[in-house]
DNA sequence: CGCTCTCGGTTGTAGAGTACAACCGGATTG
DNA sequence: CAATCCGGTTGTACTCTACAACCGAGAGCG
């Protein structure tokens, strides 16, 4: 890896006179996963102001998986069941998903993206990762692979207890 | 690095079969972040019920800063002037800041951290950072450097346009 | 069968965070 | 002094969110 280092940033506090280098480390990961954190909302609401960075997960969950309940969504992302409620009705009433009743259980209705949500979906995808991949031009691939394997790991090992 | 490539995770989607190996780490990265940003809100909130993640942050640019104003907090966060200043009310309301009139200019209050606000900070990010410590025990301290200078070099290149 | 319990989902209510626009009062400049 | 700029506050409105109460559909049990 290169000139990463003192590239200013938030980098201010110098931290740890006594610490070990790992604990340096994982205040800046600390520091700044939460600074890319505190902006993500707004500045995906900037960029689509059609879909919130909520409803585009959800949407997302839904293509990966291929349609599921309001509850598996709920678990997942560890949100209120009333919360994903209102979303989904909203999604719906954009038109972006479906409601089909599960014919073993009518209590539960399976959501499923409709071709409108596959297509705005897809489209937002693609704007936020030709954003992402601007601000990541130049890095070389090594990094990048790195980079992702490391995000892979942290939010794995946080999936549960967050 | 080691194995950290295919931990299932949200890894599902395999895309690219013409797009090279970058593609699919940037399209990981932004799944990744995305994913990180929509639980921190929620998950900083649990953690610490007395620091939103935006007091939290704002009390940290102002230890770092050792004192600023309202408007300087706005810029560097891109939020609504409107938006620190009910902040900025409620921290102070709680006693965790101050203001200070700047005998220069007296339209404007230099912020300024209490005994209280840094007592509180010091703590809050004390526990933030033992939560991440753990998440990330087991990291090899290469990995973790290397992770921190990513999310650098990641924030940095971003902060101007976010 | 009928009663209770569980479960998926909705609705009522409340609070945080945010933006935008209008405004206020001190500072700067012509 | 008048016009303007600038830091900050207030009015308003909207979104996201949680919690609690509720509703209707299964499931288990006497």
């Amino acid at each position: 890896m290169q000139a990463v280092e003192a590239s200013g940033a938030t980098a201010g506090t110098e931290r740890d006179a006594a610490a070990p280098a790992a604990d340096a480390a994982v205040e800046t990961i600390h520091r700044e996963l939460t600074a890319f954190a505190r902006r993500a909302r707004a500045s995906a609401a900037r960029m689509h102001p059609e879909l919130s960075l909520v409803s585009y997960t959800l949407l997302g969950h839904l293509e990966q998986s291929g349609g599921c309940r309001s509850t598996d969504l709920a678990d997942h992302y560890a949100l209120d069941k009333s919360t994903v409620s209102r979303q989904v009705a909203a999604l719906e009433r954009a038109g972006l998903i479906e409601r089909r009743l599960d014919p073993g259980d009518h209590r539960v209705q399976v959501l499923h993206l409709t071709e409108a949500g596959a297509r705005i979906l897809a489209q937002v995808t693609e704007s936020r990762r030709e954003a992402f991949r601007e601000r990541l031009a130049g890095w070389p691939e090594e990094d990048l692979r790195r980079f992702a394997g490391y995000l892979l790991r942290y939010n794995s090992a946080t999936a549960g207890d967050r």
